[in-house]
Parts: C-alpha cells; sequence; structure tokens
DNA sequence: AGTCCTTCTTAAAGGTTGTAAGCAACTGAT
DNA sequence: ATCAGTTGCTTACAACCTTTAAGAAGGACT
C-alpha cells in the first residue's frame, strides 16, 4: 500500500477541522482515520490515543488563539486593546467552535504551562498596563476579564442568550464599555451594600 | 426476576448523582444501568436515548439551581442579593460539577423556554431591580452577569485559576465587588478610549 | 540484494449505543 | 382464581468505537 504520509501535526490539523465542522466531541479516532483514508489502527503509530490527540487539538488552539490575540494588542492601549483583545477572542471562538471546545480541556499543570495558556494571562495583563491597577487587584482584574470573556462567549455559542430578542452583538459592546468603567474607577475596598 | 422499580425520575436522579461522582460525560448507559443491577436494554423503556437522559439531568440541574439561587434572594437586594446569589450559584457548581455541566448543555428552543432557564433570567433580572437600569441595559447587563458568574466558575473548575498563586476566593470577591460598582455607575453610551 | 526501521493492514478483544423478540411479572377483569 | 393485556426486564444481535498485537509492505541505507 501507498503510504498515506500520516503525521502527528498533520492529524492534529485534520482533527481540529474536524472539530469546527462536526464538534469536538465528535472527532474520532475512526472518523479521523477516514478522513486520511487509513484503518483507525493505522493512527496509532503517530498518536498515543484519544486523548492525546485532545490534548494537541487544545495546544494547537490555545496558540492560534494567542496568536490571534497578540496580534490584536499590537500597538494598543487602554480601552482600544480591550476591545481589540475581546474581539479576537469572540471571533476565533465563534469562527472555530471546534478548537475553542478544545481549549476548555482540562490540562494538567505541565501541560498548561508549557502551552500557550501562560501567555494568555501575561497579555489580559498587558490590556491592564494601560489601566493602573495595584498587584493583587490586577490578578483579580485578569481573572475577572478572562471570566467575562469566555462566559459570554460560551453562552452565546450554547444558545444561551437566544431566548431575549435583545441584539448579542450590541450587548457584548455594552459589556465591554461596562468593564472599562469598572477598570477605570477600580473598587478600592469591599464596599458595604449599594445605596444607589 | 424482581422488577428493579426504575422509572424515568429515578434514573434521572441517578444519572445527576453519578455525574457529580465520574464526571457528565462519563456517565453512560451500560454505567447507570450497572448502578441499577439490569441490563443497559432495560433503561430504554424509561428513557428514549442517551441524549433524552442528558436532556433530563439538564433539567433537574436547571431546576436545582434555580431553587438555590430564587432562596439566596429571598429578602436581599442590592449588593446583598448580587452577592449571595452570585455565591449560591458558584457554591452549587462546586458542589455539583456533573450536573453543573449537564447544565450546560444545549438545548433547543422549545426544551429551554419551558424548562427552568427562564426562571433564571428574570432572577438575575430581579438583582438588577436594586440598581437603577433602563431597559436595553438591563438585558446587558443580566448578560454580563451570568456571563462573569458562568466564566468564573467554569474557568476555576477546569483549572483555569491554578497558575497563578492568588486566591481565587479572594479573586471572586473583589470580582463581585467590581460588578457591583459597574452597576451601580452604569456607563450611559459607548465612551472613547480611556484616559486614565 | 539484504537489512532495518517505520507505516500501514489485518485480526481480535472489549466497551458502547440501540433495536427486536421473547419471557416474566404485575394489573385488572371476569 | 384464572386468564388476558400491559409493562419491565433479559437475551440476542448489529453497528460502531478504542486499543493492542502481529505481520506485511514501503523506504532508506549499506
Amino acid at each position: 500500500m501507498a503510504r498515506a504520509g500520516v503525521t502527528a501535526e498533520r492529524l492534529t490539523q485534520a482533527a481540529a477541522e474536524l472539530a469546527d465542522e462536526i464538534g469536538f466531541q465528535n472527532v474520532t479516532i475512526s472518523a479521523l482515520a477516514r478522513a486520511f483514508g487509513v484503518k483507525p489502527a493505522a493512527l496509532y503509530s503517530h498518536v498515543k490515543d484519544i486523548q492525546d490527540l485532545r490534548i494537541r487539538v487544545a495546544k494547537l488552539a490555545l496558540a492560534e488563539l494567542a496568536e490571534r490575540a497578540a496580534t490584536a494588542l499590537a500597538g494598543r492601549s487602554g480601552k482600544d486593546a480591550l476591545v481589540a483583545f475581546a474581539n479576537a477572542y469572540r471571533a476565533y471562538a465563534k469562527k472555530h467552535p471546534g478548537r475553542y471546545a478544545a481549549a476548555q480541556l482540562e490540562l494538567d499543570y505541565e501541560t498548561a504551562v508549557d502551552s500557550a495558556a501562560a501567555r494568555h494571562s501575561e497579555m489580559t495583563r498587558a490590556i491592564l498596563r494601560g489601566y493602573d491597577l495595584p498587584d493583587p487587584a490586577q490578578t483579580d482584574a485578569v481573572r475577572m476579564l478572562h471570566s467575562t470573556f469566555h462566559g459570554y462567549v460560551s453562552l452565546e455559542m450554547s444558545g444561551g442568550f437566544r431566548h431575549t430578542p435583545r441584539s448579542v452583538e450590541e450587548s457584548w459592546e455594552r459589556t465591554l464599555d461596562a468593564l472599562d468603567a469598572v477598570l477605570r474607577n477600580w473598587p478600592h475596598q469591599s464596599g458595604g451594600a449599594s445605596d444607589g
């Protein structure tokens, strides 16, 4: 038989494309083998098992996302940077839902550290450079930003906003306005109850 | 053979418990049948297929979450309400990770409407009663709050915050402070770039 | 050509979902 | 109390997926 030229890299790439088309959970060794015109067992020469494949796709997605975000961030600061980063994040997730789902995979500590996950935190920190936040608050803000971006995109994609007529685009923009506002005026200490 | 007394309700309940123990994705018809001491095929008398089972667990989780949130909200307003709701949400997710994962299932429009999903929006709106937001902004704020809660809990549970020493508890509280602050002072129109 | 490593196939075991046929148990009527 | 009907469960089976093992074929290098 002529060799199909399968490599771990091509498998990962094809798995990512397949994930965007049919969903990350539906990417199987069998389906991937079919796409390459080989038998399922052939893939085990290049990939340890399906979990290994999933982790490779996750790393690919994290790297791609980090690159888009870095590009979006270049030469911007303050709210410009915030909006550009957030839009790049959301655009990637919507364009590559399978990859984005992969990026949410639980990675063990070692894997996560040497993957692009750390770069994300650094970039989110870069956004905050335009706002003036002392150190523990900076980490809190990074976590809040990441949470809001991920949460919004995640709920939007799973249809959580479809029950209300309000434009999802508009809400996204107003959410970014709100984040900008709160970053410019980060609460100093735990306040009491609101009094309007 | 003596009958095992399987019903759709008991199956759903057991599936939810199993999901919390071994993960929602690992709840299989086979595993559930094993837990009931019956053969897998027996479950198909009570449940259409595995997707049907998953949807039932999702609805259960949404109903439980709504109930906890409603209890937390009772008799509170303003920041008290915000914090109580958010903590109830997060506590449920951490105590019942499998159920919480189920609640994130994509539900078709019909299913979502008659499930407790709508109640969540209403409750989040109830939180906002203490803050004074005009109508389109209210929806935007609801979406932002839900996004932040879900995003934070989701990232926290998938280990996204483990790479930084800062206390996850502290960040959560500061995030709630920030949300309270931005709700009290919701930006009126899309502002320009930040100027510090 | 011969050797060796790698890639791919075949074969097979074990797990999963789901359907169909049949038997066993409970129900309610006579 | 027995008999029919319904329901719940089992067995049997088809189809699919994952993974391992053994062997054949491709390509490189001597």
